[in-house]
DNA sequence: GTAAAGTTAGACGCCATTGTCTAAACCGTC
DNA sequence: GACGGTTTAGACAATGGCGTCTAACTTTAC
């Protein structure tokens, strides 16, 4: 056991959650196979009782392994939330194309969101975790983001969580019924999507008494 | 076969699909036995059996059943768009709230969202029918409403279909968490939630030249 | 090369479930 | 009360998946 023996195994640990992630997400639990699982990871059955005693064992591994990526995933895209009020529709909208292709409909963000549709029930405290870390504290970190942008008064905001709610909320609104159905959006339609959810944000919290880089103006330019 | 036989039949086969609806809300095709459906229905496997050939048929008749229902309600719902431009706010609000308590966060609709989302690779078509007339339905029918508000210039909208989906969207923003973790908002949180919603899809489309029953103004009031 | 660890294919018992079948009981109509 | 249709409980074979076991094979360390 002495070494680099662990190489092999983790290698083959990877894959069996891989296509486990695979199974369990198009299958469910209850439907997913060990065989298939096998199959599909190039494996043979015995070596994924080997690592994982059973399937109850392999699934909440499965789990938190996708937890974890996508929590990594979020704490990544959440830092990049534009901190100056220069170009804020650009950079609001290309904050949202990121959340939206890497957090939301993404593979990580459909499989979660099925699993804990499914097997929720199941397993309380697994999810409840993934509850906390990931849409918590997207709502949280975003709540703190766009308080920032209001305090520099970019952004006329008087309540910060719902704010942060309703951005996510519109930038999902023309992807929301695609995702749900299986689909992955093209490059044009995040864009697009991202373009009309942060034109209405701003509509509704950007603050005329700013100046803005670019843009028509909403009601009148007092500035000229 | 003559008569009224038909009425103990139909009830029991209501009893089954209501059995059934929660058995597969609870578990999933799969994990779903018959022999659960049959205690819960407080009827015996084998009337399942006459009345539904096999376990398939069983459950695209429920599906189905709860389709119809919800397309009826949403219809209904639908009905009470607030046509005019009196107290807008507040019709727009309680038209949210209906919104949600009766098909998007209601029995049937989280039951329709989790089963297109674990069984609908299975069933394309059985799901491309509530897909259009579901939420299909509510996007091009809230358009045309908003449509008529904006012609009424009540709102100030240039894309209708957007404004519908992000109507829709900002209505669920508030609720979309705790209706996914298997929760029930309140009435308190209902109300809440379609204030919120609505008071930023005004900010956002409000005409701010029309006249406005009640409320505060938006940023000066000319009419004195 | 050898030994130890890990992997593989296959067989096996066990259990849950599906769908069928049968005999008995139930219910409404005549 | 007799009869046709429906429901019921239980038995039944067949299927398939889980988890275990074994004997052979491969890989790695020394």
């Amino acid at each position: 056991m002495a070494g680099h023996t662990q190489r092999g195994q983790c290698a083959k640990r990877m894959s069996i959650l891989d296509a486990a992630a695979d199974v369990f997400c198009r299958k469910g639990f209850a439907a997913a196979s060990i065989d298939e699982i096998a199959a599909v990871a190039c494996v043979s059955r015995q070596t994924i009782y080997n690592h994982y005693r059973e399937k109850e064992t392999l699934f909440v591994a499965v789990v938190e392994n996708v937890m974890n990526r996508a929590n990594a995933t979020l704490f990544s895209v959440l830092s990049t939330f534009p901190d100056s009020a220069d170009d804020l529709e650009d950079g609001l909208t290309a904050f949202a194309v990121r959340l939206n292709k890497n957090c939301i409909c993404n593979h990580d963000g459909k499989f979660l969101r099925k699993l804990v549709q499914t097997e929720g029930e199941r397993y309380p405290h697994l999810f409840e975790s993934w509850r906390q870390q990931g849409p918590g504290k997207l709502t949280t970190a975003l709540s703190a983001l766009l308080a920032r942008l209001a305090h520099s008064q970019a952004l006329a905001i008087d309540d910060f969580d719902v704010a942060a709610r309703q951005f996510v909320a519109l930038a999902n609104a023309d992807l929301q019924m695609m995702t749900l159905f299986g689909g992955t959006p093209t490059n044009e339609e995040l864009e697009k999507a991202a373009r009309n959810a942060v034109r209405t944000f701003l509509k509704a919290y950007g603050n005329p008494k700013a100046e803005k880089g670019a843009g028509e103006p909403q009601l009148a330019a007092m500035s000229g």
